[in-house]
DNA sequence: GTCGCCCTTC
């Protein structure tokens, strides 16, 4: 961690920033009253397609045409029958197969117009999305767009997104290319092209993704398939989920993408922004982050509080203080509200390694008083500036009002810091009580806890005291790390305790497998 | 409709 040197008025900068009038103001901000909903339409629409269901309840063959001809085609040339009627219809018919039958109805039935093509390729979505949510749907989709092609009535977007989406979850990835060329392109609309684009991504063709994000870009301005919102989002969601980091195309790749889909006018969602400025600041890239950020603002993204709180953190590890302020400031002129988070991270990283404590509490009431709650990591990240600046005693007395008068009580993390920081203050009897208080109150210690106390127990050449703890760690199944195994090593080897050390590896890999079996279980 | 929920403490 560095040492962030900082003048005294600077702070005071930084503090008149954070407790603004603006910012303490939007803290408090009331959510707005919800709308009431839009009045609901009725029509006689509605009672159409109740009348034509009870009429279609019948089996195929008894269907009483005359009467279903009267309500379905009124009037020649039926001006007001909108192929929507029939979707709907269609939709609520109880099997993709009664849906046919309705099907080859209509194409008897019903009076030539120029809409009648338009009613039997929607008539066939609704077949399409009946057969989408039956047994066996993948290979009676592939049948349905057979006949579809037999009976040369062409796929509306959403039939022909049914059809891709089934070739998607059945891995039919050759299908899909051949389905998506044989479209018309009247159909590859933004929404299936969309659809595609999550197929292909899915089934590892990112490159082929990428062309077809391409294609988009490059066509006409007033066509029907430039990227949206959508695409950006099936895009990066993919590249950004949490378990890749960068194996399907570097961060500067994902980068380079995000500032082209900028330059084309489209913004990607605000969340994932901040996931990728997340990452890049994890991954010390933060001028990268910086720049982005700064480029996205300029194309009049509006970014969140996560995502500054991201960079702040990024800016604060590099010791970067200008630009803490530059974003602060910023976070004021675009309505970015700071949250519990933005002031945690703060009260961390503002006040150590200089020692301006007073700062973290006035940050603290400033932020409690504006009505921001506390949580158990920003009491933490007080702790921890306590304990940085060698002042246990202090950071004790927090923890303890934490316990007496707060609704936050403390954690795992909270006690690591204490112990830790009590044992490198030769305070080792306060920090085993301290474990004797979490278990008191039923706080569950960790790798990290056993670290720091068996560091501290070492210090007071304290063997009984290591064993018993050695002896809780296999009971809790806490699996030790090299650190702990570096330390109980060198220690209880120099002090010939080799068979007391044996032993406890031998507990581990029991209590270990145990807990492996036991997890496996559930 | 398609995507899926980033940020602070050991």
């Amino acid at each position: 961690m560095s040492i962030i040197t900082v003048s005294a008025s600077k702070h005071s900068n930084l503090l008149r920033l954070l407790t603004s009038h603006t910012f303490l103001r939007r803290l408090s901000t009331e959510p707005p009253e919800p709308q009431p909903p839009p009045q609901q339409k009725t029509s006689n629409h509605n009672s159409i397609i109740t009348e034509a269901l009870q009429l279609l309840q019948t089996p195929g063959n008894e269907w009483n045409t005359t009467q279903l001809n009267q309500l379905l085609f009124p009037d020649s040339p039926p001006s007001s029958s909108s192929p929507r009627l029939f979707y709907q219809i269609t939709r609520r018919l109880p099997s993709s197969s009664q849906a046919l039958k309705f099907l080859n109805y209509l194409q008897n039935n019903s009076p030539s117009s120029p809409d009648t093509q338009s009613l039997l390729s929607y008539t066939f979505q609704a077949i399409f999305e009946l057969a989408f949510c039956e047994p066996e749907s993948n290979a009676n989709l592939s049948r349905l767009y057979k006949t579809s092609k037999e009976l040369n009535i062409p796929l509306t977007v959403n039939a022909a997104s049914f059809l891709l989406r089934a070739y998607g979850r059945s891995e039919l990835v050759e299908e899909s290319f051949i389905l998506f060329n044989d479209l018309d392109p009247s159909v590859k609309t933004t929404y299936l092209r969309n659809v595609w684009l999550s197929i292909l991504l899915r089934s590892g063709r990112v490159k082929d993704a990428l062309k077809v994000i391409d294609e988009m870009f490059e066509s006409n301005e007033d066509s029907n398939c430039r990227p949206n919102d959508a695409t950006g989002d099936v895009l990066f969601s993919f590249l950004l989920k949490r378990e890749r980091n960068g194996e399907i195309l570097s961060e500067d790749e994902i980068v380079n993408l995000v500032l082209k889909f900028g330059d084309h006018g489209v913004l990607i969602s605000s969340f994932w922004m901040g996931r990728l400025i997340t990452r890049l600041c994890r991954n010390r890239k933060t001028n990268r982050a910086w720049d982005l950020f700064t480029e996205m603002i300029k194309l009049g993204a509006v970014l969140e509080s996560a995502t500054c709180n991201s960079l702040l953190t990024g800016l604060a590890r590099e010791g970067n203080f200008n630009r803490m302020n530059e974003l602060m400031a910023k976070m004021v002129e675009m309505d970015i509200q700071p949250n519990v988070v933005t002031f945690g991270i703060l009260i961390n990283h503002m006040c150590n390694k200089t020692g301006d404590l007073k700062f973290a509490q006035k940050v603290m009431r400033k932020m409690i008083k504006a009505g921001v709650v506390p949580t158990v990591a920003t009491y933490g990240a007080l702790i921890n500036a306590y304990c940085l600046n060698g002042n246990v005693n202090e950071a004790m007395e927090i923890f303890k009002d934490m316990k007496a008068a707060s609704k936050v009580p403390p954690n795992t993390v909270i006690y690591n810091i204490l112990i830790d920081s009590l044992c490198k203050n030769n305070k080792v009897k306060s920090a085993v009580s301290l474990m004797e208080d979490m278990k008191i109150r039923g706080v569950t210690p960790n790798t990290t806890t056993y670290n720091a106390i068996f560091k501290g127990l070492r210090d007071e050449k304290d063997l009984e005291k290591v064993f018993e703890f050695m002896d809780r760690m296999i009971e809790h199944a806490c699996n030790p790390d090299y650190i702990t195994m570096e330390i109980l090593t060198e220690w209880l080897s120099a002090v010939g305790e080799i068979e007391r050390l044996k032993k406890f590896v031998a507990g581990c890999e029991v209590s270990g497998s145990s807990a492996q079996k036991a997890s496996a279980r559930t």
